[in-house]
DNA sequence: TTTATTTGCTAACGAGCGTTAGCTTTTGTA
DNA sequence: TACAAAAGCTAACGCTCGTTAGCAAATAAA
């Protein structure tokens, strides 16, 4: 690993556990054990490692999903490997996963609209499968957006406590939330 | 309203779009048309505001949920009425809400360990619900922490849209949420 | 061994931060 | 009208911030 993307990773947890804001280039190098001033032998600037993390997270997303829209079967089962592949890509770095989903606010013009951008098309890609349902008349909602939303915001707080070493593993986590979302509380 | 009151009002939309550590108490001045110093003429302290917002709103939900507690009807009923409360809260201060759910990592201790406190105890009470409706068989689902766990973050992200002026009341969106959650898209 | 590259340090810059002291103006009350 | 309270202003404090320039050490390649 770089040296550059030992500072990406040490900026992540630190950008995730205080916010953006809060993290000084002070506490970064502190955390690294060199000096503020030496970080620029490697970076731009600090909203430069900002920009890295949170458009790295949004292509794995997307390459994640990539591979559940071309699978051709049916709705349900579509939403269950979107879901797979969601939580997978937020397991496997949860405090990337983190700063992608709350410290994104921070990027300025353009990076900020370009990030709005990605994150719009892949809402969309979720309602997609979710309209989907609907027509075939798998899912009894009417709502797609409404859902989506919802749906969504149910996956992306575990990347505040999921623990690799937990009993649960990605794709048992998948599953269960596959099942709550799908079956609901009373049909699980 | 007093002035003292403003300042927490103007206060509290910065702090949800920019974020605590973003915004400055120049900002907030400005917005009130006043300078910066004259702030303190009503306030003590930058963290001041927020631990009025913070703890307010947790005050709010905790009202509303001891009217649920003490009614007398079946786990999925009285999860319904949770549901409904703690979404009536959100939507009648979505500002207000969106700080005490996102920024309260800025409060110092001993605040910040008071307000865990009081977050944890509110979080119990939804688990007790669902641990109800497990033990009568109502809810087939067995890990009630993940359960609700889910349930709270599937209706938190419900202030970075809600717009009093939609066509959904409060609890038109409750009824929604409920109804997937309970019977889930399949059944809905 | 020479040379180039990477990595790091020191010291400082200009700017912005939260906050305060002391004073003036406005407002409400008797 | 007189007076007290509320509200606001100006100017500055001590501090921290992100960042830069210039230089030195370590590392790797030739």
């Amino acid at each position: 690993m770089s040296r550059k993307e030992q500072i990406d990773q040490v900026a992540t947890t630190l950008f995730k556990s205080r916010g953006f804001a809060a993290t000084t280039m002070r506490d970064l190098a502190l955390e690294l054990g060199i000096e503020a001033g030496s970080l620029y032998s490697h970076i731009k600037s600090k909203e430069d490692i900002l920009q890295r993390v949170c458009f790295r997270m949004a292509d794995e997303f997307n390459a994640a999903f990539d591979e559940v829209k071309s699978q051709d079967v049916p709705a349900g089962e579509k939403l269950r490997l979107a879901i797979a592949a969601h939580v997978r890509v937020l397991t496997k770095n949860p405090p990337a996963a983190g700063v992608f989903l709350n410290e994104w606010r921070h990027l300025s013009e353009p990076s900020l609209s370009q990030f709005n951008g990605m994150r719009h098309a892949y809402e969309e890609s979720f309602r997609e499968i979710v309209r989907e349902g609907i027509a075939t008349g798998e899912f009894k909602v009417n709502d797609e957006k409404f859902v989506v939303l919802t749906l969504l915001s149910s996956l992306n707080w575990l990347h505040m406590w999921y623990k690799p070493e937990g009993k649960m593993s990605p794709d048992d986590i998948a599953e269960f939330l596959s099942n709550l979302l799908l079956n609901g509380l009373k049909n699980f």
